[in-house]
DNA sequence: AGCGAACGTTTGACATACATAACATTATTT
DNA sequence: AAATAATGTTATGTATGTCAAACGTTCGCT
């Protein structure tokens, strides 16, 4: 019943699974991710990410030093990595196999990647495995 | 820059799609779409649906007779169609190729339908035509 | 110590998209 | 014609996500 609602029922939005991909990145290039860094890693003012990181510390995705600095909490390290990995996996897809111009192969992975279910991203990283073979080396 | 941030720059939202979707639906199942008779599809309150229709109907999208009436516009009908042609690709290669769950291929082919580019969505299609074929009837 | 920059939060505004509920209008039914 | 039902619109409220601007705190430099 009612399918097409499911698009809201996502564990995560668009917008949040950018700000723990920032803070993943961010850590593993620099070291550290405060506000300010995520803000201008993902190009939005200080006050929207003040608040969209505040409803992600509510959900326990986020965790926070007495220093202001942030980092993933394990279940936010698990769901960016999830994303991350999807991402991967539809970008392969997109401008290797189907032959997608890079550029629009990156929008359309990053528009999808939270969103499609781990069922679609197993079974899509089986099918290239065995693409790839069948295509042989 | 900011790719991320395509993800709002659609031509058209997830639930406007659906409003779309339901117009054509309802008009060839029926002959004929009213404000409740879309709510009623999308299960949303006709107080939802008429909000939302209002801004299709601002964006020429939908077009009302004298009884309040509803149409697409070709422009519309256009978008509506390409939805409806996208998500039947995704779900085909879902469920076909990758034997994803139909219940899950109907969900995330729903989740996407709006968001893969055109490039895509004809590379995607051109893909699984060559892969039936090699697969030899 | 004090000044200014950097940082973070809060406020108020806007846009989308949903819900309820009250209200007006139009149709049906007796 | 009057009562009831169906239809549609318009508040009002919620939630996300953006912005700019104001505010306070804290850090670094002189």
């Amino acid at each position: 019943m009612d399918i097409w609602k499911k698009f809201e029922e996502n564990n995560i939005t668009h917008s949040a699974a950018h700000h723990l991909l920032a803070i993943l990145e961010l850590k593993e290039k620099r070291g550290y991710a405060r506000v300010t860094d995520v803000a201008r890693e993902l190009n939005i003012t200080t006050g929207s990410a003040s608040i969209n990181l505040k409803s992600l510390k509510a959900k326990n995705l986020i965790v926070e030093d007495d220093n202001k600095f942030l980092a993933l909490s394990d279940e936010g390290e698990a769901v960016a990595r999830a994303v991350l990995m999807r991402k991967n996996i539809l970008y392969s897809f997109l401008a290797n196999i189907l032959k997608v111009k890079p550029e629009q192969a990156e929008i359309d992975s990053c528009k999808t990647e939270h969103l499609i279910s781990a069922e679609t991203a197993k079974k899509l990283q089986e099918f290239m495995e065995r693409y790839e073979e069948t295509k042989g080396a």
